[in-house]
RNA sequence: GCACCCGUAGCUCAGCUGGAUAGAGCGUUGCCCUCCGAAGGCAAAGGUCAGAGGUUCGAAUCCUCUCGGGUGCGCCA
């Protein structure tokens, strides 16, 4: 139930009639047309921009497409008033029945209300996270771990089939590290004394992990050489430390249906092997020098031939190595092969919640995408920006016991899931963010939060009202639905009514778009409706939502506030964010 | 040196993929409330959308350049 998508396949329809009839040339693209709310309601309750932008290929002027397009929509039903303004502004008024109508079927959808078909189930692959098994998660880990979620929430609510993935970057250089560090930590659970020296991860996530070793094999690994123990301590620290960022994303109620093994891609069988050569039979593959980068030095550069793939080739900037010196595979080629392999897997679609420290890596893995799925495979990279705890406005010193950096789980502990996934979804992913641990649990107007999640609370506070006075008052969905709602006259109440029509319209453009946040400004703008509203009853008391001595008019009102919080409610729960019955 | 992101009210940020007179919160100022419809309300002031060109019916939005901030720049992931 989306008005305005519903008003421009009514003027496709015009569009098409008018050419048949030849009073419109052939050739029209109503692609271009957009019906939209207008930015001051005083104009009307939909507004197109058809005239103008079609009116170069109609040959015609903007004003006279625009009297001919009105003719036609005056005849269509609901609508009450058409004019066109300034320079071809086609302004629609419609029956408020319409928008009542939408409350309906808020009313009656319930928690699918805003959802669509528009993805037409085609198959999303959003990889998000992906924080190296290492340690911890950090803060700033935290926000790509909630935007992507977010976002997969809301695909998945605009009708596309949604894979959530995580890459474990488990093959690199880094893990070999984090085995050392256990393997100290191992010999110090023996009872050994022990230095942690420059390089490795000095955090004592890692004692568990040395403890548990201990357990199992006792001291069989302590004078082994280091080939021996290493892969074994390695496969351990690794799987604990999923483990350990399982729970704490768990604890923000995020879950992945595939955790992807860098590994894996090349045992068994060594996939990066196969798309290199797939690349290089197309000659996307070859092997020369490069220039050393112009601007910082590197000092240990040696100039010498390498295998490239050929990334300018698809707008990067300079072709990318995929073999480091000593023969292995570089990150980029093992990424390359794993991008083919979501292609392969049925995902046309591809997202990557990324750190803003990856934006150099965006265009080389667009190029590598577009080349090893033929042009076929779409990648969408979104960067998230640096998150800045404060508290109180001051900086938060960093934790010695991780090891330098705030965990996630501290954070989450202290103002608990709801604050941290809706703080890092109001702001869009590409600014930074300013996370103020005192402010996102303050209960006041400041704290959007709390704003948010009161809306709805005061909406079913408003509801227990409500029956206190009428005990035998049905205020199932259902029943509402059914209500009269032609007794909703005043403007604030038409303005709601205007603002929940829009929310469908909200989701499909922040799926379209993969921006999440835009839900959350939604929800922002709507409990602020309400609480207007609410607050007009203390001066006004006949705007009071229950109206001792109307029943029908209460009914009406408590089918209004129950369409609120129900939006509330949908719109919370694509953010992953919970929507309280009371604030305690 | 190059690439990417950003630059909107004093501050923190929106601005619905190019629409009409650029919006909100905080802060400031002025009224009201502070008898549980509690976790405040109403209103005002505040702008060269960093700057300059361009594209067109129309630009905060798209293109080019300049300035300013951030990030990154074989064999890290």
């Amino acid at each position: 139930m989306n008005l305005f998508d519903d008003f421009q396949r009514r003027l496709a329809a015009i569009l098409a009639r008018l050419t048949v009839e030849g009073r419109l040339p052939d050739g029209l693209d109503a692609g271009k047309v957009v019906v939209e709310p207008p930015r001051d309601p005083s104009h009307g309750d939909l507004a197109t921009n058809a005239a103008m932008v079609l009116s170069k290929d109609a040959k015609m002027n903007p004003r006279a497409l625009a009297d001919l397009l009105v003719a036609e929509l005056d005849k269509e039903p609901g609508v009450t008033e058409v004019s066109v303004a300034g320079p071809g502004f086609i302004n629609v008024r419609l029956d408020p029945s319409l928008f009542a109508g939408v409350l309906r079927a808020a009313l009656r959808q319930g928690e699918t209300f805003g959802h669509s078909d528009r993805g037409k189930g085609i198959k999303v692959n959003v990889e998000y996270v992906s924080a190296n098994p290492t340690g911890p998660m950090h803060v700033g880990h935290g926000r790509g771990a909630v935007f992507g979620d977010a976002l997969a929430n809301l695909l998945e609510a605009a009708g596309y089939d949604v894979t959530r993935e995580y890459y474990i970057n488990d093959a690199g250089a880094q893990v070999d590290v984090l085995a050392r560090s256990a393997h100290l930590r191992y010999r110090e659970a023996l009872g050994e004394t022990i230095a942690i020296p420059e390089g490795l991860y000095p955090g004592d996530y890692l004692k568990p992990v040395g403890a548990a070793l201990a357990k199992e094999v006792g001291n069989a690994l302590i004078d082994k050489p280091e080939a021996e123990w290493l892969p074994l301590v390695r496969d351990t620290a690794i799987s604990m430390m999923m483990d350990m960022i399982r729970t704490d994303l768990a604890q923000l109620n995020i879950r992945h249906e595939v955790f992807f093994s860098e590994r894996s891609l090349q045992k068994p069988t060594d996939i990066i092997a196969t798309t290199i050569a797939d690349l290089t039979a197309r000659d996307l593959v070859y092997v020369g020098r490069l220039a050393p980068p112009k601007g910082a030095p590197i000092e240990d550069w040696e100039d010498r031939e390498q295998t490239l793939f050929r990334s300018t080739a698809y707008g990067d900037d300079v072709d990318r190595p995929l073999l480091k010196s000593d023969g292995s595979y570089t990150y980029f080629a093992s990424d390359i092969a794993y991008h083919a392999d979501k292609y392969n897997r049925g995902s046309s679609v591809l997202i990557d919640v990324l750190g803003a420290d990856h934006g150099g890596y965006v265009k080389r893995m667009k190029a590598a995408v577009a080349a090893v799925t033929g042009g076929r495979g779409e990648l969408d990279c979104k960067l998230c920006q640096l998150v800045r705890l404060l508290r109180n406005g001051e900086p938060v010193k960093m934790s010695k016991r991780a090891g330098d950096f705030v965990t996630l789980r501290e954070v989450v502990d202290e103002v608990g899931s709801d604050a941290v996934r809706f703080m890092m979804l109001f702001r869009k992913n590409d600014a930074t963010l300013d996370f103020d641990l005192a402010k996102v649990i303050e209960q006041s107007k400041d704290n959007a939060v709390f704003y948010v999640q009161y809306a709805h609370a005061r909406g079913q506070s408003v509801k227990r009202q409500a029956l206190a006075a009428f005990p035998d008052l049905d205020l199932a969905s259902a029943t509402l639905a059914d209500a009269d709602l032609a007794r909703l006259t005043d403007p604030a109440e038409q303005d709601i009514l205007r603002r929940i029509s829009q929310f469908p319209r909200i989701v499909d453009a922040a799926a379209q778009a993969h921006e999440p946040h835009r839900i959350a400004f939604y929800l922002y703008e709507l409990a602020s409706d309400l609480h207007a509203l609410w607050n007009k009853g203390k001066e006004a008391p006949h705007l009071r939502f229950v109206m001792e001595n109307d029943r029908e008019l209460t009914t009406s009102r408590m089918a209004l506030v129950q369409g609120v919080a129900g939006v509330i409610a949908v719109g919370l729960a694509l953010l992953g964010v919970s929507a309280p019955d009371e604030m305690r």
